[in-house]
DNA sequence: ATCATAATATTCGTGTCCTGATATTATGAG
DNA sequence: CTCATAATATCAGGACACGAATATTATGAT
């Protein structure tokens, strides 16, 4: 129903007063909150097209970007770092194990932490979904000045700064 | 381990290094894509929370949105205003409806379509959700100026136009 | 030493969110 | 009319993502 294919177009008269991306609240113009989840919206969709190339989802490969930042971080540690809950964590790294991407260890001194790291296939994957990654990350950049983006880099760290407390 | 809370803290020289929310990668420094997906799951955590006191999750609340905006819209016109698959709009319609929020009339025309309004009850409970909406949206226009906000406003949405055909 | 507090890992249930697939109904071209 | 194309609604399956709850282990204060 954006105009765009109207073709087969079964209520043209309601569908014509559906805005399409750019249009009415759609836009500018628009409630921030909902901009900001259309954007990232769009953004999850990027990267998941392109890290599924490699056998990867976008939480997955977040999640492994940081094991290869911080090797031998807890659970915990990684909830914290990629903004998400304990358990939602847990369920990734599940499924990185049963993939062989990640291994466990018990921690030497603390009886309840158990330290995560990447594996060899693991560090393998993550180098190539990180290429993908960073195709992204460079057509983002491309699409503003260096005067926006100083502006815009401020503005979203503000925004999670003002998250509630997990 | 954000240095804020160390006072229990499991194993001090790896916590160390790793950087809270406004520090490191996780700062104006970091990739874009991961501080877009920062800010927005900031905010989909405000929106959660503000909305739990009436009921309702964040797409739930969206979804109505959309349909009191554009009465006897379809399930596919739902999908492309919230930037989501047929599927899912599926899924949370299917919720509403079992809480009697929304009801479905044939199309009048078109043998397929099933066009959807809001109950009394669902227009009710919409208009209080709003209310807690427009607190957390005031909120985030105050942490900037008007100057820096036309400029995200205009990221926001090209971000938007940049995705890829569903 | 004991005991409240807190951090960890985990399970459960519900609600998104996607890809893939299927069935039904319209539309347009021939 | 007929048939290819497309749009609709829906099912199935898998992967997040959350709140609530449980069990285990540390830590700090008494």
């Amino acid at each position: 129903m954006s105009k765009s294919r109207a073709k087969t177009n079964a209520d043209a008269a309601l569908s014509a007063m559906i805005p399409g991306i750019g249009a009415g609240k759609r836009g500018e113009a628009g409630y921030l909150g909902y901009l900001l989840r259309q954007a990232a919206n769009a953004q999850r969709r990027r990267m998941d097209r392109a890290l599924a190339t490699v056998g990867l989802t976008h939480p997955q490969f977040l999640v492994m970007t940081m094991i290869g930042a911080y090797p031998g971080c807890s659970n915990a540690d990684i909830a914290r770092l990629a903004m998400l809950t304990p358990q939602t964590v847990h369920a990734i790294i599940a499924a990185l194990r049963r993939k062989a991407l990640v291994s466990r260890q018990p921690h030497p001194v603390h009886g309840r932490i158990l330290n995560i790291e990447l594996t060899n296939p693991g560090k393998a994957l993550l180098g190539r979904g990180r290429a993908r990654a960073l195709a992204v990350e460079s057509d983002l950049k491309d699409m503003m000045s260096d005067l926006d983006e100083a502006t815009v880099r401020r503005w979203l760290v503000d925004m999670a700064r003002a998250a509630p407390a997990q």
